[in-house]
Parts: structure tokens; C-alpha cells; sequence
DNA sequence: AAGTAATCGAGACGGTACGTCTTGTCTTGGA
DNA sequence: TCCAAGACAAGACGTACCGTCTCGATTACTT
């Protein structure tokens, strides 16, 4: 756990930055502090759930005070959005081998790899908190939903070139349909998401 | 709205009901306060969205205690299953013509058209409120979702075994993959759902 | 202590009544959290002074919620402010025996006798919050500083009509004298009042 | 304001010194900025009261860091003592002229004076963080009160060893009674001091 | 009609977390 | 060594709701 997101902010990301003065005045944001709250975060997600998450909470678990938590983050959702970016960022690549069903497959079988029990956790937490705080709603889908959408849009929209896409889809449908369904499963029927469901999308979205 | 709510409970339902004994002293529920608890939810939810819709704010707007809406529902989130069930109800038919496109059409059509604008907004704060809190992500499971999804099942089983189903799917995955795709949108885009994607969906899951 | 304050409250005071609605609804005031909550306001102002004496102290010694306090009392001030009217209520007789030597004495000793430690702390925290804090300066003004500077005034302007007043004093300033020497002492020298002053003052203030 | 504050430091007062040795390495203490302290807590407390003083609002509006505050001034109560015993400073001489009668009026008079509108707030804030620091209380005593106390007592002991005394009195007691007057008045009936108060308190003392 | 029993609106209760404010300290880079 | 700037841990503030608990009043069924 706490690996994992160590080895977030390898390039200097940045997540929630202030302004651009290239020199600035007064202590610098304490890059241990940032961590303790991520991982913590993180731990109490696992351990108590999304109701029980509160940001006293972090703070306390993370030895922080709750300030430098809101200084960063508007509140505890996007702690945990950043916890999971950190996350998710290496598991992601857009594949393009010409095999348009073998980039497909590769994919949906990595994205559904990376949902998968510490995160799925997260993801439901974050998707409930965007239905609730639309603000925050936004930031979930310009952070996380539609990076991925674009990604599986652009792999799908070379297949449709290629005339590869099942007849009647649109990249953009098909892209929904797979979405629909791995999210269908992480939020309602809770079943896991594996290999064979990435090769029975494939068929179904591509010829 | 507060018409629809008023259509409800035309059959006993007891919604949620206490024990069987068939007679009992006392004074009786409020019917009354029943309705009107159901409408402060759902006119509460409109105007100031989930985060804001409080067990004291509708009780205040119903003019009822909070006491009365505890004794007849575990929390807000299930007040409003019982107002969006009591709409939805009349919307979903289980068509058997013969015709599996047109019967999946038809299907597809009418939930999609109770899925919108006014009943959205509490479909989205139910399936958050299920993510947050498991107990009532069950109920909300039984009542709202499991209905549904095997109505649909229902429907595709019989093009199933008519041969009609598109190849490499079942009845399950179907299912998921239109539920998927109407949550995706509800939850995660927020396009509205009409005709013609029904019929894509029907183009797509049947042969 | 809990003795002391469990004395107020004899004749029904109502001490931060709200309207003056004969008959109400709902669960009444609880008299326990009341004097729970000053009780636990006098302790630990004594244990460790009006610096560290927070509301939230004050709460979780007298097991109630801060909202309890703050329902019924402003702040911290006005529960000390409550606790000390009670206690102080039975010490400061008006006494008329004809002999204004002796009357003046016996009420400079009896307010001297009720100005001892436990009670010289809140009284010095609550001449401190007044200067602070104006709108509870006036409160405190109205409802102790009044009352008593009235009574003596009272005493003193007897004595003026019957020409006993020290030449060039009128009853005001003659009061004034008085308890800006008591005040003097509690606040500046923590020096001790005793009946010697009280003999003192009574020869000073009078021919 | 600020020119009574630009007075102080006319001899190398060093309030709040630190260690004796003459000469030190470093940048030396800015004079300025121990100005700007001062000037924007006499300001502030003018404008929002002691209760809205804090250390972050001195520092804002004088335009330093609050690290300079707390390097020099153990917090804003100190603050506010030095601007006052800076201002206070060339008003309280100690008249001896042989006639105790004027001697006393004069001192108190010229006490009376210095104690008007822009400096009794100050003084009543003073002596409030007085009764709840009790470190600050003492420094209080020490560099304001006692200081003042002693004068009187000096001048009354000059009084007394004449016989000018009134009878039963002491000089301290006469000492007490008079400034316990003038706090009584600052504090509780916020009523003016004048020259008519200083000629009664003088008849009153004296034979 | 009297008694019993459950509900109702009202509202106080013990809790918990919120998001803000301030304290006093620490860490920068510059003077 | 000091300074302005500003992040930090700590902790209290006053508020908002939670879910529970009295209350007196009301409404039904049982005797």
C-alpha cells in the first residue's frame, strides 16, 4: 500500500498546485505530509469503509493536522482521488500493435487488472461522492473517467477505420458499453472482472 | 410529482412493514404523513441535491416529527426507494409477443424512458447511497435493481434459447451490458437515454 | 461544590428561559445536564483556570454535547456567570437596623466573606470576559455588578439622608469606593478581604 | 497614535530583552518593524477590540512576519503593554511640593488624564489577560501597576508621616482605595475620571 | 364510557464530524 | 543573525445532523 503510492509524484506532478511563482517565500509543502495523508487515507478506506472515513480521521491516523489537509484538498474525496491516480497511472498504456481484438483485449484485460480489490474500494467511493458533490463530480471525470474514455475512444475509433468495429456501434457507443459494464460490476453487482469478460467485450465490440 | 406519489400504495404494500399480528390497538400510521414525506424527499432532493437532503429537513418541509419518518424508514436514502419505486412501478412491463428484437426493444424503451430528469437525480443518489452504505446498498438491491435485471434476464432467456442471442454472449452478460450502459450514462456522463439507443442495444445483443 | 450549585434552582429561577409559551411540546430541559454543566464549569476553572476552561472540557466532563451548552448558555462565561449567581444569591442580605455603622459593616463582611477563593476565581475570570467580550460585559453587569452596587447604594443613601456620609461623599461615589477597593484586590493584589477592611471601609465612608 | 509610539525608545529601553552581551553578530533587530508591531495592535484593538487582537492580524497589517512578534514579545498581550507604558511614561510624574493636598491632586489628575479613551481600552485589555495569564499578570504588575502604586505610596507616606492621613488609614490602603476607584471606573461603570474625582478622592484621603 | 395502546408533532438529548480560526513552531530564501 | 513568507501540528470554535428519548395530545380498539 504505502509502496504504492511512494512511488507516485516520480515526475513532479503537482496535483494540486497553487501558482506559478517561480520563487516563492515561507516552508515548501511537506512532501512527507502529502504521503502520511494518501496512505492513510488509503488504510482507513480498507479498514472502515467510505462512511467512516472522515477527515479528522486521516489527519489523526496520518499525524497531520486537519489544515494542511484542506490546503491541498478540497476534502477527503479528493485525497483518495489522488490516492488512486497515483495508483492507476502506470497501469494504463494504449496499445497499438495493428492487431485491432489483441489491442482491445490488452486494454480492457490491464483496466480491469487494475480493479481490483484495495482500489475497487476507492473507485465505488469516489463514483458514490461524484453522484453527491457534483464540484467534485467534475474533477472525478476530468481526472480519472474520461482520461480512460479517450484512451479506450482513440483504440476504438482505429478499429472503426480499419471497418473492425461490430456493425451498428460507433466508437464512442462501443466505448460506453464496455465502461458501462466493468462499472456495472464494480457498483451493483460487485462481481470481479477478469480475462475471459475482457475477451468476451472484445468479440462483442469488434467484427 | 406529488401526483405520482399519491398513485402509490394502492395496493397495500407496507413498504416497510413491522409484524403480521392482523389486529392491533392503537392509532393507526398517518397516511398523511406518509405522503408527505415521500414529497418533501422528492421536492428536497430537486431543489437542493442529496448532500443537502436531510432526515431534519424533510421531516420539516412534511410537517412531520423525525420520529415518524424513523419509525416507518431506516434512514433518507430509504424514503426515497420507496418514492422512486412507487413511480417506476406502472413503467415496466415484461413484453412476451414472440418477436425477441421487438419485446427487447420494448423493454429497453420503457426503462429508458422512466429514467428521466426528475427520477434520475434520486436513481443516482440511491446507487451512491448503496455504494456508501452496504445495508442499504442490499435493500436497494433487492427492491430496485434485481427486479430489473431479471426481467431482462427473463426476456433474454427466451431469445436465448430461440437461438436469438448474439454469439459468445448469455442471458447474464447481456443484461449487464444494458443495465451497464444505462448506469454509465446515468452515473457517469450524464447523456440522456433514447430510442435509438435501444435499439442499438437490441442490434447489438441479438444476432 | 456540586453541593453549592445543586442549592440554585430552589425557587424555579428559569435562568436562560426562552418564551413564555404556557404549554409546550417536546421533551423538557434536562435539570441534570444543567447542573452537570455548571458543575463541571466550577471544577475545572479550579483545576486549571479560565485559560484552559473550553467549552468542550466543560461538555465532556458533564457528559452532555456541546450543542446542550450552547442551547441554554451563550458560552463558557455565562455557565460560570450561572454558576456563581447561584451560589452567591443567599450571601448578600440587605440589612436595616437603624444603626448604619453596623448595617454597612455586616454587608462590606458579608460580601467580603462570599468573595473566597473558590469563588474569587470565576469572579476574576468573569471581570475578564466582560472586558473582552462586551455583550456578556453586559450581562455580567446586569446581573451581578448591578444588583449589589443598587444594595449598597440603597444602604449608603439611608445613611446620606440621615447625615451619616463622610463629607464631600455622596452614596455613588461612596460605592464606588467600596468595591473598587474589593475589585482592587481580587483583580490587582490577590490581597485577602477581611472583616478588618470591612471595619475600615465602614469608617472611611461614613463620619 | 502612531507619533506616541515613535516617541518610545527615546532611551534604549530593550522591553522584552534577551541575553546582556554587548555586541552581536547578524543583522541587528529593526527598529521599523518593532514600530509597525506596536502602531498596528494599538490599531487594531481600536478598530475590532481585544477579542479580534491576534498575533496573525498584527503581523498582517504591520507587514511582518509573526516570527518577529514572537521573537521579541512573548504574544499580543505584551505587545500592547509596551505600546502603553511607552505612551504612559512621561505623564506620571511624582509632585512634591510640601503641600499634600496639591501633591496628591496633581498625581492623581495627571493619572486621570493619561487614562482616556484610546489608552483605557487598552488597559482593560490588559488587566483582562492579566486575571488569565497569570505569567502575563505578573509582568503586568510589574511593569505597570506596581510602579504606579509605589509613587502613590510614596506620596501618601510623605502624607501619612505628616499626619495629613485620614484617620484609620494607612498608605496603602489609601493607596488601594484610590486606584481601586480608578479601575472600578475603567472596568465595571466605564464612567470618566476627572479633576471633580481627584478633588474628592483628595479630601477623602487626607484630613 | 373508561381503559389501553400505538401514533403523532415537537423538541431536547448525547454524539460526531464538519470546515474555520488561531496558536506557537519550523523552514525557506534573501538581506 | 534577522527578516517576510508561509507551511506545519495542534486543538478549540460554533454549527449541522444523526438517531434516540421524552413530552402531551390524538386516535383507535377493547372492555
Amino acid at each position: 500500500m504505502a509502496a504504492v503510492i511512494e512511488q507516485a509524484r516520480q515526475e513532479p506532478q503537482q496535483p494540486s498546485d497553487r501558482a506559478s511563482t517561480p520563487v516563492r517565500a515561507g516552508r515548501r509543502r511537506s512532501e512527507e505530509s502529502r504521503r502520511a495523508i494518501l496512505t492513510a487515507a488509503y488504510e482507513l478506506l480498507a479498514e472502515a469503509g467510505y462512511a467512516r472515513l472522515t477527515v479528522e480521521g486521516i489527519a489523526a491516523r496520518a499525524g497531520t493536522g486537519k489544515q494542511t489537509l484542506y490546503r491541498w484538498w478540497p476534502g477527503r474525496a479528493d485525497v483518495l482521488l489522488e490516492a488512486v491516480t497515483a495508483h492507476a497511472r502506470q497501469h494504463i498504456p494504449l496499445p497499438d500493435t495493428g492487431d485491432h481484438a489483441a489491442d482491445l483485449h490488452a486494454f480492457l484485460a490491464a483496466t480491469f487488472a487494475a480493479a481490483t480489490p484495495p482500489t475497487t474500494d476507492a473507485l465505488r467511493a469516489l463514483m458514490a461522492e461524484a453522484q453527491i458533490d457534483p464540484a467534485f463530480g467534475e474533477r472525478f471525470h476530468d481526472t480519472l473517467l474520461r482520461p480512460r474514455r479517450e484512451a479506450l475512444g482513440t483504440l476504438l475509433a482505429r478499429a472503426h477505420t480499419a471497418g473492425a468495429l461490430a456493425p451498428h456501434l460507433t466508437p464512442a457507443t462501443a466505448t460506453e458499453l464496455a465502461f458501462g459494464l466493468l462499472w456495472y460490476r464494480l457498483l451493483a453487482t460487485h462481481e470481479p472482472l477478469d480475462g475471459q469478460l475482457a475477451t468476451l467485450l472484445t468479440r462483442t465490440l469488434l467484427r
